[in-house]
This record gives structure tokens, C-alpha cells and sequence, in this order.
DNA sequence: TGTACATCAGTGAACGCGCGTTCACTGATGTAC
DNA sequence: TGTACATCAGTGAACGCGCGTTCACTGATGTAC
């Protein structure tokens, strides 16, 4: 027997806190205030004052998450928007979108659930990721000339309600689909004839 | 001195805690699940295993309230349905609706929070109330040959995207406004907008 | 390259706290006679 | 109307639990000489 673990690693521990936390808030559906410091510590098998020398608290925690998210959503959607025809360029975010989100479900049910959630700044940080893709999205379409019967707020508007009921749909897809297909396939279509319907 | 309290009242304490758990739930931003058993029973001047008698837990409590605040919407939005041209339909929907969230703040706070929230029951509950809402207005509409460009699951398709779009305003024209009117106004009139844009 | 040292991410023990839940009980309420 | 009784919403004490946070500490890591 050569026993046992490398204790006190100290390398990469924020982000193994980072992901512990995501993990648990897949697996359990009970939202940042349904995690606790110690069983995120438990998973990283670190002792639960450890957390302090990452975080000040599960708050900071959320935040640091919501900026990674939204960071990583907003590179990925500029990164789509070349296509120059207002059908492909929709259907290309909304197809980044949405394949970002199967791979990273973890990360939106963050997102959907805590845009709700019971923290103040959380609300408003993810508020503020949001505003900022809906405006970055719709002053690209504006200077690229795409959707120009809209004003510029108008296409703020269109844009943020796609997006927010993109988001409203996470929660509901994750439920129903666990259940039965067709129901989630009902939800999809249903969502398709929205976007269409806001951006005519 | 005369003293106290009549111990022991045992009239209408169901109701008691439910309006106890709405006060809790509006005051601290926390959730249903930020809220204990305790408290609410403190609230009540009631002991901790009193609760037990009326809810076999803070679940069942939940989806009392779900239930209770949408049997009133719906018959709130029946009521109010007999205009007969589509912009008259639409502007007294949302004006009943909005001034029945404006009176009913906290039954609205639980609504858009646990509409993603922890318990998998009570999101489960919140969106067939919220299919049911939707079904009946836009079977309505159809029956009274309103919005006859929209088939009927088109016309569902529209009513949910309104409804699901109105839920995500209430807790951002809560955080805002309590900031600042001028940036909940905005979100009003972007709301405006987005009706405007489904309904084409 | 080797050694002394500062830094700071890690440790385990301990704390007080509010929680949900159980238990045996009490006494107010409404009903039957 | 008055009395005996069943029901069941209430009580207070007690439980074990997991929580966040503090503390004095340790020892791995990277740097300066």
C-alpha cells in the first residue's frame, strides 16, 4: 500500500469550486441557496475554510459564474453573426444558442433559475449580461442594416423578448423533456412560431 | 392588569399561515425556500408543530398558493374578455392583469420565482396553471373569431409568449423600479413594444 | 544549483444557531342526547 | 337549554442535524540571495 492522496494542492482550487458548484446545482434543482459551502468543499475534498481563500461567500461564488457565462455566451454569438441575411443570421444565433445550452446545462439553469433567484446582485449581474447581448445583437443588426422596418429600440425590444423567452423555455424544456419527448418537441415548435411572430 | 392573548383560536389559522408565508416571501427576496416553517408559524403567534395540522409540509403550503392565486387570474381574465375588437381585448387583459399584479405583488413575486424554482411539484403546478390561462384565452379568441390570421396553435403560440414574457418582467420592473422609475417605465414601454410585435 | 525565507492556501476543532420533526399532552369547539 | 363526550387544532420540550464562520496552526510554493 502506498496510501494516500496529495493533500494541500493548491492549484486550480477556484475553478474546481467553480464547477463543484455547477455540478451540484444540475443535480440537486434547488438553486444557489440550496448549496451549501460545505458540500461544495466536500466535493473538492477540501476542508471548508478553504472556500474563504477563493470567495468571501456563495455570492461571490454566483457572480464569478454569471460573468463566466455571460462572457463565454457573448463571444460565442458575435462570433455567428457573419452571416448577412436576416433569416440565417436568426437562425445561426439561435442554433449557437442553443447547442452552447445543451452542452452547458448547468451553467443556464444557473442563469434561468437565478434571474428570479433570491440574491439582489445576482439578479442584477445576470440582468446586466442579458442587457448587454440583447444591445450588442441589436446595434450589430442596426449597423449592418438587417430587420430596418425596426427602429433601433424596436430591435432592442424584439431581441430582448426572443431572448427572454428563450430563457423562460430552459426550466420548462428541462422538466418536460425529462417526462416525455413530444411534449418538449411541442415546447420547441411552439417557440419557433414566437420568433417568427416578433420578428415578422 | 387583565393580561393576555385568547390562546389557542383555531379559526382560520390555514389562512393565517398562507398570508403569513406571502408577507415572509415578500419581504425577504428569498424564495420559498429561503423561508422556514418557523417563521411563518412565529408570524402567527402559532407553535412550530401547529403548521403540520393544515400542511404536511412547505411544499403543500406552495402549491396552495399557486393554485389560489390562479383560479383568481383566470376568472379575473374571464371576466374581463367580453370586448369584442382585438385591441380592446388585449389592452383590458393586460390592464386587468397588471393592476391585479399591482394589488397582489407578493402572490406574483412567488409566481415568477418559483416558476424556475426549487421544487420540481410547484414549477409542475405553476405551468399548468399557466396552460390553462393561456388554452382558455386563446380557444376564446378562436371561438369569437379574434385574431383569425393566427390558426389556434398559432393563437396559443402568441397568448403564451405574451404571458411568458409578462412573468419575466415582474421581477425586473420590481428590482428597477425600486431603483429608479425612469428605467421601469422603459421596460414598460419595451414591453408595449414586444405585445405589439406578437400580435402583429 | 542550494538554502533561507515570506507568502498564503490549506488544516481540524470548535462555536452557536435555526432548522424540521417527534412526542405526549391539553383544552376549545361542535355534536348527540 | 344543559350536560357528556369525541374530535382534533393547538401546546412546549426535546431531538439530532447541517450550517457558516472563527481560530490558531501548518506546510507547499515561489523568490531572493
Amino acid at each position: 500500500m502506498s496510501s494516500g492522496k496529495p493533500k494541500q494542492s493548491r492549484k486550480g482550487n477556484r475553478e474546481k469550486l467553480m464547477s463543484a458548484a455547477l455540478i451540484l446545482l444540475a443535480e440537486d434543482q434547488s438553486g444557489l441557496s440550496g448549496i451549501s459551502l460545505r458540500r461544495i468543499t466536500k466535493a473538492c475534498d477540501l476542508s471548508p475554510p478553504a472556500f474563504y481563500s477563493h470567495f468571501a461567500s456563495m455570492e461571490e461564488l454566483g457572480l464569478a459564474l454569471v460573468s463566466d457565462v455571460g462572457a463565454t455566451l457573448r463571444a460565442l454569438l458575435k462570433g455567428v453573426r457573419d452571416a448577412d441575411t436576416e433569416a440565417s443570421v436568426v437562425a445561426a444565433s439561435v442554433d449557437a444558442a442553443f447547442s452552447y445550452i445543451r452542452g452547458n446545462e448547468s451553467l443556464f439553469i444557473l442563469i434561468a433559475r437565478e434571474r428570479a433567484g433570491s440574491s439582489a446582485l445576482i439578479r442584477g449581474a445576470i440582468r446586466n449580461e442579458v442587457r448587454q447581448i440583447v444591445e450588442e445583437m441589436a446595434s450589430d443588426f442596426h449597423e449592418r442594416g438587417l430587420f430596418e422596418r425596426f427602429t433601433l429600440p424596436e430591435k432592442k425590444a424584439a431581441v430582448a423578448a426572443v431572448v427572454s423567452l428563450g430563457l423562460a423555455l430552459i426550466p420548462d424544456l428541462l422538466d418536460l423533456s425529462r417526462d416525455s419527448s413530444a411534449e418538449g418537441d411541442a415546447l420547441l415548435s411552439q417557440f419557433e412560431y414566437q420568433v417568427q411572430f416578433i420578428l415578422s
